[in-house]
DNA sequence: GTCAGTCGATACTCAACAGTATCCGATACG
DNA sequence: CGTATCGGATACTGTTGAGTATCGACTGAC
């Protein structure tokens, strides 16, 4: 059952960790692993800077493992970008659910969770801001990466109108532009941080967050009229 | 995209441009056109998707000019970050200076300043943020690129403590917390707008502002209501 | 057990590009 | 003028990496 590894060739090395020794691992399980090693070789590389060469090599396979579950370079850039996206929205709808408390105490536990997420997931972070990138200069409206980010737009825009209602109080803006401001906050925060983590201290979005909310135009916490 | 020229090579066309034809440009010149071709080209291809002989023809030279004057790519780039961060520092600072209002008004002119800069200047803004990629990924704290983001964070720091004393209004936070606060939203919503224009209005950046700096723990100017 | 189809490995092609060596003409200086 | 130097053009090299053609082994169906 040890994973002996001499001096076999990598695709066998692989097929022994993902199943049995000489058992062919299933196409999903390739698909995964090779998009798993392309989040990793790209955020750290650069996705032009990583070769496939690369990638494949990280997952334990070749060239050929690529081609065939996507057919060229930028299939597999599409299909990680459609991948991570996903998780991405899963992650801040996560933070912002199940919160129990005063607009302004939740405004700052997410803050701190969000900032939290952002240095586990640094590689993640700097992947997502090549994406972004990317989709900026290619102008097609129609990327995946656009259409994911207008739906984690509209889902925090929803999260923070029920959490206004939820606690009864008016919010210092329309909802949809503090998601916008919220999300802002999080991208340009985790960029200050990953430059200069000491000019960034860890409840700094926190407390701007509860700063903001609690500012509310009907009800700030202290004065409720 | 030739232009009325007919066959005549590039480095003629250029000569033509800066001087007399057939004249040599003085070396500045050339430094110089060769910079802002790279600005240029690489805010549009990325830095890594663009080739020398690209920026070169931009600038109406050839590559030997791009080794003549900057030794590689690696240098050009170095030195393209250099001349650039500076011009984003003075930018900055130039915003924050000659103000005279309330706190308050002053964070709302500044912010829309910020905003209208970042529209003006989309393309350096995604070399900017390729440059603080590249920053991040290398992690060399001694980079031109760190260095000139630490001037800049200190500088706004200095603006607003001296913004303060003058308002004889004390701050919501201590201002280099507040100077990081700045530069991360300016980025932050920059990127934003860059991607979904439609969820940024034009005040946004302002009103944020002046509601964190209009927020202070012994001086809200009036609290808004 | 046999056979067809599939998936990934392997070995190529070909183009693009960083970097270099050399050349040539303009400028500067005697 | 004549000559040396300097700076950019031109032609070349070597390498890297995307994409392709083919091959062989495993799988699942009967």
């Amino acid at each position: 059952m040890r994973a002996v590894s001499t001096s076999r060739p990598d695709q066998q090395r692989q097929q022994d960790q993902l199943q049995d020794r000489r058992r062919r691992p299933a196409r999903d399980d390739v698909r995964r692993a090779l998009l798993d090693a392309a989040a990793r070789v790209f955020a750290r590389q650069g996705i032009d800077g990583a070769s496939l060469d690369d990638v494949a090599a990280d997952a334990g396979f070749t060239k050929g493992a690529v081609y065939s579950n996507f057919g060229s370079k930028e299939g597999l850039v599409a299909a990680l970008a459609e991948d991570r996206t996903s998780a991405y929205l899963d992650l801040g709808l996560e933070a912002v659910d199940d919160l129990d408390d005063t607009l302004a105490v939740r405004a700052q536990v997410l803050g701190d969770r969000l900032t939290a997420a952002g240095d586990e997931q640094r590689d993640w972070h700097l992947l997502f801001f090549e994406l972004w990138q990317r989709a900026v200069r290619s102008d097609d409206p129609d990327g995946a990466f656009r259409d994911r980010r207008a739906a984690l737009h509209a889902a925090v825009t929803a999260a923070m109108e029920e959490q206004s209602t939820k606690a009864g109080a008016a919010l210092p803006m329309p909802a949809s532009e503090l998601a916008t401001l919220l999300m802002a906050l999080s991208n340009g925060l985790a960029m200050e941080r990953m430059i200069a983590p000491e000019d960034v201290p860890d409840d700094l979005m926190g407390r701007v967050l509860a700063l903001v909310v609690g500012h509310g135009p009907a009800a700030g916490p202290t004065d409720a009229q």
